[in-house]
DNA sequence: AACAAGAAGATTGTCGACAATTAATAAGAA
DNA sequence: TTCTTATTAATTGTCGACAATCTTCTTGTT
């Protein structure tokens, strides 16, 4: 795996604060079906589990609250969001025209170092496709691995934080939950190669059609 | 003003928590300038400001975090964001995938009611715009009421919620901040004209088009 | 005068306790 | 038995207090 687990990372090692480690250690243990989609969120239980007191676990719930992981009813309690199949889709329109706009900047933004690294990663994947029969590898972490890069090279911070920020951690909750893989590497592999030359050339227009076209598939 | 000032509200008179009703004050308050960007958050300050303990205050800041209206370095404090001019820039490309995005699934899924509601809209807002050359009216809440039911229009909830829940309010902070206006109410009045247009015939290419176009100028 | 080290002050982080509200249970009447 | 009502239990909301950390001011040295 490439990326970290916690992909727009802190600083390591950083002597941050309670109520920050417990978000994150939520946030993932949301994210991976630790913390099952619909289920309650009883703050003495989840306090004594993580070993801190109610006053930073709310500060935490209200953060996860504020990203839309956890929906909150007032002295009645938190739950964990469950994705229907209708959300999921509105949330790959959304994605759709996100990332579509991310290849495009990436196009004119992006440096021919990422670029290099971008080809780099495509010829590991390559390899890896090749050598084992491994759908895995490709499919979960090392897609989005390659639309992470695309999204860091369009170099547009607010899309960044919109992207890897919130709707990256609900595309993981959903695919570690139906272990989705989309069940067509091969031509996935082609297209993300397509991909690749349009932003080498600079072509915003058809970087943009091309991963619009990627992602809606 | 036909927007209510909290676009997506609460039912109305509820007996929300005091860190709920604390949150959309502080909200507002920084969206309208009172709270100037880049000022520093005090906690006690705020606490008695409000009249309120630092427990639900503290909640709703890590809210507001979670947002991006704030933001916080561990045991140095929080800072309303300020958003320099390439972070608008950044944000005006986002509102155009989003809401070009938006436009075209309005030209799919938008009810007749609703199409009718625009139309009527518009025609109210060509009558403010002839009788005073105000441009004050139309330019502001008007502008942003015709984008919101469009979005609405969407029928995208996570669409709805990343558009009307966070970028809304980066954009009304804004316009507040700069008193901005486009300085083009004509032409953004028929621009308006043509994407109805579209949207009614349901033309989703041209009405995504149009408004992509209508955002990025 | 300028800089460094240290002390005082203020602010943030964490905790436990109490009040308010909701959910669960038990008791009683139809 | 079943529905209503009252009581109990549990959970959420709020608060004030204390500890940890950072900031600022003071003091002393070069």
């Amino acid at each position: 795996m490439t990326t970290s687990d916690v992909p727009y990372a802190y600083e390591e090692g950083e002597a941050r604060t309670l109520a920050d480690q417990v978000f994150e250690k939520i946030q993932t243990a949301i994210v991976k079906g630790d913390i099952p989609p619909g289920s309650k969120i009883t703050e003495p239980g989840l306090a004594k589990q993580y070993g801190i007191s109610r006053g930073p676990l709310r500060e935490a719930i209200r953060r996860l609250e504020g990203r839309r992981l956890i929906k909150r009813v007032p002295h009645v309690g938190a739950r964990v969001v469950s994705l229907s199949y209708e959300e999921l889709l509105d949330i790959y329109d959304v994605r759709e025209a996100m990332e579509g706009m991310a290849c495009r900047l990436a196009a004119r933004n992006m440096t021919l170092d990422e670029i290099a690294g971008l080809k780099e990663l495509l010829a590991r994947h390559e390899q890896a496709s090749e050598l084992q029969e491994g759908t895995a590898y490709y499919q979960k972490e090392g897609d989005l691995d390659f639309h992470f890069r695309i999204v860091l090279g369009s170099k547009n911070e607010k899309l960044t934080e919109l992207l890897c920020g919130e709707l990256y951690h609900l595309v993981r909750m959903y695919r570690y939950q139906f272990s989705a893989s989309s069940s067509r590497p091969k031509r996935a592999f082609e297209e993300h190669h397509r991909i690749v030359d349009a932003i080498e050339q600079r072509d915003e227009e058809l970087a943009e059609m091309l991963m619009r076209r990627h992602i809606s598939a």
